[in-house]
DNA sequence: CCTACCGATCGGTAGG
DNA sequence: CCTACCGATCGGTAGG
């Protein structure tokens, strides 16, 4: 009883190292951005960081199959659903914006710095995003299958959906768009990928 | 005369280095890219680079500022233009996707790169792209105005257009669409930014 | 959580 | 173009 607050701390400690990280990540990158920088965010010595990560790479590899765990569930949970096409098609696309909107931090990450990762997780990493993909093409083809959205290459429409999406993490492409709420983001990614921009 | 050869030598050797280098940049980022990874490619000792390059940031100061140039000039021809704004939005963003796909692996430096550049270069690239992100909301505005388009926030319209562009440098995104060529990667994207993938 | 420290690697220079 | 080398920084450990 006595010794739950100190493992609370410690939990928490964790992961405010963890956010901070991330946060840098999408400033300087993950190789850019060294122990020491996150120690000073933090307020503690570099060294002082091992009591609660086990390295470097801990941190991205925690913070990456965090994110790829929850897309993956959501994307599984879709694909088993009973509605159309249609319907699951846009729910998984919803789905992807909103984990993405979450975790805007973390999902950054998944533009470049995954290439850091070392093996074994790696090849998890790469092997859970070729699932998730493949299961959303699932998703494509039958939509066009059904006549829901127009005829073509299922890779390639899936390349326009996921890339809408990735405006998300990539948000310092023009940066005025954060006055926008999510909601109105979410409804906009959607229209502009159903409908796209003609009047 | 004699010795325009030789002169010619160097070039193409820094050029073969500047081409190396961006490749290994797409595989590895730029950081995580040692002078010793480059001069392995290229056949030589890491010393031996700085005969042709001043140091490691000068590759990246003139592969990105050479691609910036490029969208710069591209962009300017356009504005001045005289054409209709639906024209003439379909046409910046068919110069977007030209200049993406013939500069597949300097483009990815847009992504997370461009991160490492050092003041002033830092300063210049990122007003250059603000510059053109600038002109080419200007033809989103005029687009809208003259209900090419249909109304909606420009922001987030031209958002949801240079992150569909993007879909180029971002290619690792779903591979197989390699297989498919560049004048129908480009009427692929230009098809779902108008209209979308509703049937 | 800190001080002290280490081996490895990095970008880069000197000098030939 | 290479060998030899250097100062700086990195991630990480020991020991308290």
């Amino acid at each position: 009883m006595t010794n739950t607050k100190p493992e609370e701390q410690t939990l928490s400690k964790r992961e405010f190292i963890l956010e901070e990280a991330a946060k840098l990540f999408v400033v300087k990158g993950f190789k850019a951005t060294s122990m020491k920088d996150i120690a000073a965010v933090i307020g503690v010595e570099a060294a002082s960081l091992y009591n609660h990560i086990k390295n470097k790479q801990e941190i991205l590899v925690v913070l990456l199959g965090g994110l790829a765990d929850r897309f993956s569930i959501g994307i599984h949970e879709i694909v088993v659903k009973k509605a159309s096409s249609r319907e699951k098609l846009e729910e998984a696309i919803r789905m992807h914006i909103k984990v993405s909107l979450e975790n805007r931090n973390k999902t950054h990450l998944i533009l470049e710095d995954w290439k850091q990762l070392e093996e074994p997780e790696l090849t998890r990493y790469l092997t859970l995003r070729k699932e998730y993909q493949d299961l959303f093409k699932g998703l494509v083809i039958d939509a066009i299958n059904s006549g829901a959205i127009k005829k073509g290459n299922p890779e390639l429409i899936l390349n326009h959906i996921l890339s809408s999406v990735r405006s998300i993490y990539n948000q310092y492409l023009y940066s005025n768009t954060s006055k926008v709420s999510a909601q109105e983001y979410e409804e906009s990614i959607i229209d502009f990928i159903f409908q796209g921009i003609s009047g």
